[in-house]
DNA sequence: GGCCAATTTAAACACTTGTTTTAGATGCGC
DNA sequence: GCGCATCTAAAACAAGTGTTTAAATTGGCC
């Protein structure tokens, strides 16, 4: 091999998380992945043991990072705000390290639109894994935190009070992800510009901003919905 | 043909609508429509020349009634609120049509399923079609509804708010579409089912239940962040 | 250098996909 | 009944899938 800066696994892991960041597993060959990889196409089932553990691996591979990203973020903000931290800072980090780790970070954008994708699918193999290792323990802090926050919620009104959340930034992760793989002239492209000109500018100020709204939106929701008694 | 009561054509349509509501257009083959439906494989090349064509006249079959339908109560109720209808109706109509349609009616379940997928996917030829016809006239509508509700919001305001409801409705319908998808003894089903007990309603009851919480909670964001001067 | 295991390669395999073909059945006006 | 257009049927087609095979190459160690 010419380029031996990196090993085969390694090369084909890293080219794998690109194509799955755009496309979805079915819609990748194995074929691609290795001519992406400039690797034959066996080596695939050579070191990972057939496509599905293939794509486990390219999953875990990062996603461990990001939920330790994240969870740090908030453990932080929670830290910072003493006995009871404010809900803003709590939402806000929330909110903030999970949309640009899907948007904005190289390494881990592909597996967060993976996720984001995977938890409204079915999914196969791989969904009891990524449930158990990410989603419950960030869900668990979350709540945790902003029950800090509010600690007259119960833990089934946070429940829903998170999922609202929650949608808002699936929502906006999506809407990105579209409007970039449309093509620049493509019509719905250019309405979705119209109607949301932050779509169009880098992908840094789209996660700031996005992040506003939806805190600022969500802790209003939630100021009016459960306000506190001031004595 | 045994059972004359529907043409092959019928059939095909009916089969498809029921196929696609639960895997998405790659994962139904056309041998699997045509046996689901009783007839030939050939039969969907010989009336709809070609499977897209085929998908897309199912969608369009149905979409543009639960399109009116919506169009219809968010009409009535603007028109029961008078000159300055209020939000919490306007809302609690398009999320509940919304909602309605996309879980609970045996007949657009399925194609709300789908543009609620489509909606989160880079989509092939039907996008465009499924944006100008579905999408921005309801989208214009409930952007209509409430500038009328809320006259000192501006047009991009509404936007953002319109987005953070919208992002709310796709993730319950997600969810609800998600938990029906696992087998009865998945753990992941059961760990939702215990942080949303609601889930394991029966549908109608679902519907109500998250419209309601989507409705309160975003109208009570809205008051929070634009508040309305009261004179 | 020579051996052996680990790795890479190209080819083939078994299977599924959407679509086309070719022949046959059916229904209807005359 | 005949003729004709419509529809259906089974089979074949070409292309793509994930995976396996078997030979070739590589790299380290004695």
């Amino acid at each position: 091999m010419t380029d031996d800066r990196q090993t085969t696994k390694e090369r084909l892991l890293d080219a794998a998380e690109r194509l799955f960041a755009e496309r979805r597993f079915e819609e990748v060959s194995v074929r691609e992945l290795a001519a992406a990889a400039g690797v034959n196409t066996a080596a695939v089932n050579y070191h990972f043991q057939g496509k599905d553990n293939f794509f486990a691996e390219v999953v875990r591979r990062r996603f461990l990072v990001q939920r330790d990203r994240t969870l740090a973020s908030l453990a932080e903000a929670v830290a910072a705000g003493g006995e009871k931290p404010p809900l803003d800072a709590i939402i806000r980090s929330m909110v903030g390290t999970y949309l640009h780790g899907a948007l904005a970070t190289r390494e881990g954008a592909g597996v967060m639109a993976v996720i984001a994708r995977e938890m409204h699918t079915s999914g196969g193999t791989h969904h009891a894994a990524v449930f158990k290792d990410m989603i419950a323990p960030v869900f668990a802090a979350f709540s945790g935190a902003m029950r800090k926050a509010r600690p007259s919620l119960r833990q089934d009104e946070v429940n829903w009070l998170i999922a609202s959340v929650v949608g808002q930034v699936h929502h906006f992760i999506m809407r990105r992800l579209k409007w970039e793989s449309l093509p620049e002239g493509d019509e719905v492209r250019a309405f979705m510009a119209h109607a949301f000109p932050v779509l169009a500018e880098p992908v840094e100020a789209y996660v700031v901003r996005i992040t506003d709204h939806i805190t600022r939106f969500s802790v209003a929701a939630i100021d009016g919905m459960h306000p506190e008694v001031t004595p």
